[in-house]
DNA sequence: CGAGTTTGACCGGCGC
DNA sequence: GCGCCGGTCAAACTCG
């Protein structure tokens, strides 16, 4: 996919997506590869003003049904559920219809299971589930009227990721947190470079 | 005391 | 039809 090269800088905003016309149709090209909202120089790792740096360094899209890493996707996690202008960045179908779908999962390398994505959870619920040692939890956005949810469990494979997968699409505002991704050329894989939260 | 978490029970979907 | 499994419910519990 016509990505730019390492350094290139994608900004997520929780409200940047203006209306919710959801889903843009696929093959109109990856609006974040085109420039638009990812001008920002200030990444490729950089910490810039208001940005701040956490400890999840390392994104993986999957697949909604199960998690199947590998698939250059959605280079958005958190805002994903937020802003419908994701999945955009990966050309293939079956990205398109997990983000019309309202659906995306991602794998996030951090010590934290729950990630401060600026919205409201509340848990309830956790489940062992097969052929995964740890348990998966499920939380619910607290908002009242907003049916989001989202499911979290430690990698099977690998203890130090987090999988999150999210479901349904945030139907109010968020307190707000900017998320900052680039790509490596190398592995075509998302980092995330840094978080900004913006003030309610 | 209210909000959030824990945890076992319950339910529905799906494969055999 | 039956059993397994994932998802949800709800009462009890914890914490601020």
């Amino acid at each position: 996919m016509a990505v730019a090269g390492a350094g290139a800088a994608y900004r997520f905003h929780p409200h940047g997506a203006g209306s919710m016309a959801f889903p843009r149709p696929p093959g109109s090209g990856c609006p974040y590869s085109s420039g638009a909202p990812l001008s920002s120089p200030a990444f490729g790792g950089a910490t810039g003003p208001g940005v701040l740096q956490q400890q999840l360094d390392v994104l993986d899209y999957l697949s909604d049904d199960g998690g199947v890493p590998g698939t250059v996707g959605a280079p958005l996690p958190v805002e994903a559920a937020v802003v419908p202008d994701v999945g955009y960045c990966d050309h293939t179908s079956r990205a398109a219809a997990v983000a019309a779908s309202g659906k995306i999962a991602f794998r996030t390398r951090s010590e934290e299971e729950i990630l401060d994505d600026g919205y409201k959870w509340r848990k309830y619920g956790k489940k062992s589930v097969k052929n995964s040692p740890n348990p998966r939890n499920y939380y619910r956005c607290s908002t009242e009227g907003c049916s989001v949810k989202k499911r979290v469990e430690r990698d099977k494979d690998d203890a130090n990721y987090v999988v999150t997968m999210y479901e349904g699409v945030h139907n109010h505002a968020s307190p707000g947190t900017v998320y900052y991704a680039s790509q490596d050329p190398a592995s075509g894989r998302f980092f995330v470079t840094g978080t900004h939260h913006l003030a309610p």
